[in-house]
DNA sequence: CCTCCACAGGAAGCGCAGGAGT
DNA sequence: ACTCCTGCGCTTCCTGTGGAGG
């Protein structure tokens, strides 16, 4: 037996040509179906062109919309145009999560040698106006996730007020977010100036998202070694699930390891239907191991109850096993007397229920005629070994 | 019909951490 | 370095609600 070489491993045996293509940070030359999209951000930004300012947009879709694509893709045909002048800066909020911090990476755009903190806030925000007004600069600030920035309002109102104090040059904003509730969230006055322009990308449909994989297909698979009716499921799934790309991406990616470990030739429907179970339970784990501990213990204390055959205090509505809000809460209770914790309140509790909720971890519904009192039925909507096994390595491993 | 049950969920306020202003 | 302010996680208190039970 010869060791391989790397050479020997980077030569894809299986069904791959380049897993890249599939992933999620690849931008393919061509976006489909988003030309109108496109065209709309084009319009909002030229402006900037003719020595204007480019109109302050709002873009709002769910996940795997090709937001961001889109916003780059444009912003990347205006540096094109070689224009002095123009400034874009693109970031993502969910790492430059403050006003402060957005600044400061504004400021090491265009001088890197900036020291990285120290400064206060007014300082910054003075040191941009002078690199702006000194240039002549038209700036564009896209910021993704720009709902994640926490100090918001105050940030609209500084960049847009900005605009006020400037001679020459200018500022606007293009904000990306796939928060629905987030826009009422905002201050009515820099809700009208961030929503100058506004722009929804709706869900991809099955047909759509069959033509993106297909695009990427080419690319990232052999010839001939995916399925019609694999594509044709893969899209369907994720069209009804939000009509998310990435989604519908990485069930492709995942059926073709799958296949690739079982040393198949071609992706096939049962790929993917093993790939989407998978994806499900990778995606409750990742969300279950980030809980907060206190929601670890009442999803744990769930489980426990959903495990136990014994357990006679809940209702059944055809196969689904509902519990009672009061028992799970004491369940809950006890659970963390036993761990050596202080229970939350009642009151904290359902709050943490509406957000596992949230979260699809558990579904509730009102309890109806039949039970005394008017109180709520919760129910585990994963296995509840796969989630006991999630917590318990956290939560008892840790310490 | 009234009362009780078993909660739901709003309002106010508290202690703390961290950031901004001075 | 200091105070002041603000947001966050949480408790306390309270009113509301829909159905069961007498």
């Amino acid at each position: 037996m010869v060791a391989p070489s790397f050479g020997d491993i980077l030569d894809e045996k299986g069904i791959f040509l380049d897993k890249r293509v599939l992933s999620p940070h690849y931008t393919p030359d061509q976006l489909l179906y988003r030309d109108g999209e496109i065209t709309s951000i084009m319009k909002a930004v030229a402006p900037v062109l003719k020595g204007s300012r480019a109109k302050n947009l709002f873009i709002y879709g769910k996940t795997g919309t090709g937001k961001s694509a889109s916003v780059r893709q444009v912003l990347q045909k205006l540096e094109a145009e070689g224009v002095q002048e123009i400034a874009v800066i693109y970031l993502n909020c969910k790492v430059y999560d403050s006003r402060y911090k957005v600044l400061q990476k504004c400021i090491t755009q265009f001088n890197p040698d900036f020291a990285k903190t120290g400064y206060s806030f007014a300082l910054l925000y003075e040191k941009l106006l002078d690199w702006v007004e000194e240039k002549n600069i038209r700036l564009i600030l896209a910021l993704d996730e720009i709902d994640t920035v926490k100090d918001l309002d105050n940030l609209v109102y500084t960049l847009t007020r900005a605009n006020d104090d400037l001679g020459k040059g200018c500022v606007s904003l293009i904000g990306i977010s796939n928060k629905i509730n987030f826009k009422q969230r905002l201050d009515p006055r820099s809700k009208s100036s961030l929503c100058e322009e506004e722009l929804i990308f709706q869900p991809y449909n099955a047909q759509q998202l069959k033509g993106i994989l297909e695009q990427r297909v080419k690319k990232g698979f052999k010839p001939n070694s995916v399925g019609e009716s694999a594509l044709n499921l893969s899209s369907a799934i994720a069209a009804s699930d939000n009509g998310d790309a990435r989604y519908a991406l990485l069930l492709l990616l995942r059926a073709g390891e799958i296949a690739d470990s079982q040393k198949d030739q071609v992706v096939l429907d049962k790929h993917v239907t093993l790939a989407q179970k998978i994806a499900d339970e990778d995606k409750a784990y990742e969300v279950i191991s980030t809980l907060p501990a206190q929601q670890q213990i009442l999803l744990y204390g769930l489980a426990t109850l959903a495990q136990d055959v014994s357990y006679k205090r809940l209702v059944e509505d055809n196969g689904e096993k509902l519990y009672f809000s009061g028992e799970v809460y004491e369940q809950y209770s006890r659970l963390c007397k036993k761990t050596g914790r202080e229970p939350r309140t009642s009151r904290w509790y359902r709050e943490y229920l509406g957000e596992l909720e949230m979260l699809g971890l558990i579904s509730m519904v009102e309890s109806g005629k039949g039970i005394r009192g008017h109180t709520t039925l919760i129910k585990l909507e994963y296995a509840p070994e796969k989630v006991k096994k999630a917590i318990e390595k956290i939560l008892f491993t840790e310490n």
